[in-house]
DNA sequence: GGTAGACCTGGACGC
DNA sequence: GCGTCCAGGTCTACC
């Protein structure tokens, strides 16, 4: 009989809105269950795999979460894993009375949180394989990644020693490969320290600056990572930023004044200023595709593509102009 | 500082 | 079923 953990939630807490509300959780080795509203995710713990099966049993605001694993953890694993499940579920955002302060849009909805990875190394490599390339490769990408390297995903000591033409010829990752062999040799030779960038003393400015170091991570993927981070003060503007600002926002022009158009526009939001952004294109994806707690990653959760996108615009409203993009 | 082209994969589309 | 086109962000070379 396996061990089971009860974590409490802040009392805004919901989670079939605050786990399905960023792409990632559609990722492997992710495994979301839109029936019964659980996440089925594998854990790399001292003492080897364990697979957590995370929910929310009352199903209400403020309910405890249930983390129910495999296999009996000793109390230095139920430490371990619950820290990685508190940081994938973001229960420690302390920014989000603040964000609805700001932008009281989504103060009636609860938006607030976003979902992420358990650790800060695989939150880069997934940014890495959402780079560009259309949303189903990404989810290839890391159910290869999984596949081959690692089923609770791989660890930066395991692709540190991979040679990059078998993460290619195996795992899909293209050009990717040498800078996601790089990236994992910063980490384990500690010239990336996690623990620096999930500081909040750390200045944003210092860790965009770190991040930007990095091969294979430009503007959009470090603006990214950082709201990863809990950073939200930077905007991670790609195509689909400039598809939410030509279907849903009605502007017109070309890309680049478009995208400084946006950057202005999000100005506003001060240092929460991706979440409102963010909340506006998850808004219309769930206009188009129902909410995402129902969305399933083998069907729905894999039509997050320009094409399919731009074949059923939604209609922009004077009442309700928000939104557009992947699922990232 | 700005721009053009290469880098890969897989979905969409035309035949 | 096959071939071709295209989307997607980063990096490098060049002006």
């Amino acid at each position: 009989m396996g061990s089971t953990l009860t974590i409490k939630t802040p009392g805004d807490y919901l989670l079939r809105r605050d786990l399905c509300s960023y792409g990632y959780f559609l990722l492997a080795p992710n495994l979301w269950n839109p029936g019964d509203l659980s996440l089925t995710r594998p854990l790399d713990l001292d003492g080897g795999l364990a697979v957590f099966e995370i929910s929310q049993p009352t199903n209400n605001r403020g309910g405890p979460i249930r983390a129910l694993c495999d296999r009996k953890l000793s109390r230095a694993e139920q430490y371990e894993a619950r820290a990685l499940i508190v940081r994938m579920l973001n229960l420690e955002d302390a920014g989000v009375r603040e964000f609805h302060k700001l932008d009281q849009r989504w103060k009636r909805s609860g938006r607030a949180r976003l979902f992420r990875s358990p650790t800060f190394f695989e939150d880069v490599i997934k940014t890495v394989t959402s780079c560009n390339v259309t949303w189903p490769s990404t989810m290839n990408m890391n159910v290869r990644l999984c596949e081959v390297v690692n089923p609770a995903f791989p660890r930066a000591s395991q692709l540190a020693r991979r040679k990059p033409a078998t993460l290619r010829a195996r795992c899909s990752v293209g050009y990717r490969d040498q800078r996601i062999v790089d990236i994992a040799k910063l980490f384990v030779s500690g010239a990336v320290d996690p623990a620096w960038f999930e500081d909040p003393a750390t200045p944003d400015e210092d860790a965009l600056a770190t991040l930007l170091e990095m091969p294979g991570v430009g503007p959009y993927a470090a603006a990214n990572i950082m709201q990863l981070l809990g950073r939200y003060a930077h905007v991670a503007l790609d195509t689909e930023s400039l598809r939410h600002a030509r279907t849903v926002l009605g502007w017109k022009g070309d890309d680049a004044p478009l995208m400084k158009q946006l950057k202005k526009h999000y100005e506003r939001y001060a240092d929460h200023r991706f979440r409102s952004y963010w909340f506006e294109l998850w808004t219309d994806y769930e206009a188009r595709k129902g909410p995402a707690h129902t969305w399933d990653p083998n069907t729905s959760g894999r039509t997050f593509t320009a094409a399919q996108l731009n074949k059923a615009k939604p209609k922009v409203t004077k009442k309700r102009r928000i939104s557009s993009g992947t699922a990232r």
